[in-house]
DNA sequence: CATAGTATCGTAAACGTTTACGGAGCGCGT
DNA sequence: ACGCGCTCCGTAAACGTTTACGATACTATG
């Protein structure tokens, strides 16, 4: 009884070695496809290694090779996030592992609890080493994790643009892109008040649209009056609240492009409740489709993308910075706006017939 | 020049130590609120770990101690859940981290990627011990990943029952009770033929809630009649077909029980296109609120509950079961059928005036 | 036969921690 | 003076890998 019976307790290398009477140093080149190693002692140990069920612990491998072949994505999720946004994250994460499990490259994500800073949430994994790069999220207008991540000299690209980023790798949704198509269309149907709806200015995408909405208006020699701009939140509620506070004004406006598509919902109902009709009295254009709109009559102009591509080329800008990567995806530019197509419904598809 | 200067590049505790002139065990040892270490040189240690930014390597820790401090939820995120489910898996990871984080663990999701087995998935992550713990969702009916967690001896606990997992620890929103309280309800406003939708019955919630209905027919001495059991997918184009089929029976029925509400806004469109009325002509009542269905004319009858608090008591489920924190997690029992709320609105509350 | 080269494998160090063990210093009682 | 206990700290082993290096056996070449 040398060495017979059935080794159940797989608890490591050294046992599969003594298993298979070849030294323990042997095993691991044959694993791991190192070139000294004979064709036959490599099939051997990977059949006894695939009986056993052996597979190497990750702590003693990341101890010695200082790589975890990890790829970490950090989500705030805001109590309010997770309530409006549809899953944009799931979704996100399908396209970036396609590319990822490619390279055998393992993708967890990493929730940063309500209560606690993100920052130091990010510091601390950081400094775990428990990942090999990282990609952020909901960045911020500025945003110290930029710098923390530069100054670690860990791999990372950002989804969601940020002033303190403008020069490290992102991809983000064209907001910019969106707006001024939705401004360009409204002018063509003969509008010249048009209302627009974001969140608050410390966002970043609160900044960009009402930024790119200016300037539309400009384009078109269009006076920008803030009277038209509400900040709301962008939920079904904040939709109705931006149809009470354009009602309440003077002078409202003839069209209205909204941030997020659930807040058409509570703005169709604030309207039909005042007896203005969407689509007949109002146009209304919203931003990023998603599959619950499809109910609303008049049907919702809006703009589509796949969020799922978006995470392709997210993962695609996150591997060229990294060492051991970038020559596979070769890169002029790491930072995409990621464009969006135009939905056309019922709810802008009419023209202006008094000018103002 | 002895040892001054600012040793930026912080390595390890190594250099921690040499930097205060102290033993790298006792560094260790103050840094983890061991016992054998005086008050002031602890204090010393620790503030300089804090100046330099040092966090403990989470490969040497887990290598020595076996121990990783980090909580895995693998979900599956199918296509076809990712486009339907309104976050369920972000809110409950909200209230998992507020239990874990209380005792410094960390929780990691580890998303499968589609196109991957989720058995080996999982067999991969259980082996690189990448966490201590795990929770698995989107349990199915049989689901071979409770043999594995079980041989593996790694403590896990489940969202969503299965058959295979009876014994095992989990927690699952109480299916059969919502179905019983929505067929109670129908029969009591005089409804004697009421139809179910459900998805296929290989995933387990599509067997509960069919077997759950038909105890429920059962109690109120109601034949069980094959064909007002409709399953469709869990969106709104299944509720339009839901619809549909259930238009194209003779002998139709004068109540609906859908299980998602997503699918009432399909449901509610064909049965007007049809010029039937819900809540006139016919009930409906609706498992699960989604904030999405707030809009819908008449208001929709359908159960609530705070999905948060589902993730904190299965974070509490599956602390009892990992040794180091089971005695301060005493249970009776590691099941729970989570209870929903019934929020009545205006879809099933009228009195079927014919007695069939 | 001697030598060089090649293919294959074993040995041992290294990664950064934690922790069991023992030792030094000190106070105190006998 | 001696022994004992206590507090605090240093030493070194161990965790499971990977990999640089050297050793061995064999083949080919002169």
């Amino acid at each position: 009884m040398a060495h017979g019976g059935k080794p159940r307790p797989m608890k490591g290398i050294r046992q599969l070695a003594e298993h298979l009477d070849i030294s323990i140093g042997t095993v691991s080149r044959a694993l791991n496809g190192k070139p000294d190693v004979n064709e036959e002692t490599r099939k051997r140990v990977l059949a006894a290694a695939e009986q056993l069920g052996y597979v190497a612990n990750q702590s003693g491998r990341s101890l010695r090779q200082g790589t975890t072949n990890v790829i970490g994505l950090m989500i705030q999720s805001s109590r309010e996030t997770v309530e409006n946004s549809d899953n944009f994250f799931l979704t996100v994460t399908g396209g970036l592992q396609s590319v990822f499990s490619r390279h055998k490259l393992d993708l967890i994500m990493l929730p940063c609890p309500h209560d606690e800073d993100p920052y130091e949430y990010l510091k601390r994994m950081v400094a775990r080493r428990i990942v090999d790069a990282l990609i952020i999220s909901e960045t911020q207008r500025v945003d110290k994790r930029f710098d923390l991540l530069a100054k670690a000299k860990i791999p990372f690209a950002a989804l969601g643009r940020s002033l303190s980023g403008a020069q490290h790798p992102w991809a983000d949704l064209d907001f910019d892109g969106v707006v001024n198509c939705a401004v360009d269309r409204l002018v063509a149907h003969g509008h010249r008040r048009i209302a627009v709806s974001a969140p608050s200015s410390d966002i970043n995408l609160g900044f960009i649209f009402v930024d790119g909405y200016r300037r539309a208006l400009e384009r078109h020699g269009i006076a920008y009056d803030p009277a038209l701009v509400i900040r709301a939140k962008s939920s079904e509620q904040g939709g109705y609240q931006v149809a009470d506070e354009l009602l309440s004004l003077e002078n409202g406006p003839t069209a209205v492009i909204l941030i997020y598509e659930l807040m058409a919902i509570g703005f169709y109902r604030r309207m039909m409740e005042a007896g203005i009709i969407p689509g007949r009295d109002i146009a209304v254009v919203s931003f990023r489709e998603a599959p619950r709109a499809k109910f609303l009559q008049p049907a919702l102009t809006c703009f589509r993308t796949s969020v799922h591509d978006l995470g392709v080329e997210l993962a695609e800008i996150l591997l060229s910075s990294m060492p051991a990567y970038s020559q596979e995806y070769p890169r002029k530019t790491r930072q995409t706006v990621w464009p969006l197509e135009l939905i056309p419904g019922e709810s802008d598809a009419f023209q202006l017939k008094t000018a103002k």
